[in-house]
DNA sequence: ATTGACTCCGTACCATGGTACGCGCTTTAA
DNA sequence: TTAAAGCGCGTACCATGGTACGGAGTCAAT
């Protein structure tokens, strides 16, 4: 039973409600993230909440750091699989850790070779370019 | 004046010096980021220090996530432009610090999408997968 | 001197995640 | 009803950072 007051929902609106591009939702289609609806005797495509939600889904989870591999594994599992959707979210949250590790790591290096520069620029050769070259 | 001992350095053993491959610094020098010594009459190119530096350097670079293209603006900028440099790597520690603060957010909703499926599992129906359609 | 490993060079291809273009048709608002 | 906006579809292209292939020439060790 749906809503009396059916808007029709084309590919743009749809793109515009998610913040999105249209391109981009076709991109998601032909790589069968996102279903195509029928189109309605030779004309538009019309959509539905529920392609809505799983657009949602995939930009949500891509704004998460899944790759569109891992959005293809999330989707694939449903919530038939909530063991696979956990070791997906457990195996993300293991790489961001892993990330914020290493981009920690970096600032601190670039911090140091920021501070080299401030302290030693009497001297008209810039410190830091030298000690990229041995880290 | 240069070393008795002069090892001829071919782009193999450069590869393999500082741990990378050839097919890679073939294509830093075809990106102007490393200069093509000449051939010693018609056969091999030969490298020497001065190249084996600047290939560090790039890795170096790369590693504390450079683009190519900043990795050009640092080489240009070089000894004498300091400030450039300084701006290089103010640019790269915000823009750090910005990723970690995103990957932060981002690791506290993995966890609570995990926390949600370890504690809401008794049903069948993954919580997660659902949830993610409306962060 | 030969042979195996390495180099040179051009060119093509890869993955990832999109973006653009253009023709012809459909919708919708004036 | 008619024009403008939007859609469908196929195809091509983009940026980033490499990787691979293959033929011909070169180098070094035996």
């Amino acid at each position: 039973m749906k809503s009396a007051i059916m808007e029709k929902i084309t590919i743009g609106k749809m793109a515009v409600r998610v913040g999105t591009k249209v391109s981009t939702i076709r991109f998601y289609q032909r790589s069968g993230l996102l279903e195509e609806p029928p189109k309605v005797n030779g004309g538009f495509r019309y959509y539905t909440v529920s392609h809505v939600g799983r657009l949602k889904l995939i930009l949500n989870a891509k704004s998460l750091g899944f790759s569109l591999e891992e959005v293809r594994q999330l989707i694939r599992a449903g919530r038939e699989r909530c063991d696979i959707i956990r070791g997906l979210l457990k195996n993300r949250i293991d790489r961001v850790e892993a990330e914020i590790a290493n981009l920690d790591t970096a600032r601190q290096t670039l911090s140091g070779l920021l501070q080299t520069c401030e302290t030693e620029l009497p001297d008209r050769a810039c410190p830091a370019i030298d000690r990229l070259e041995s880290i």
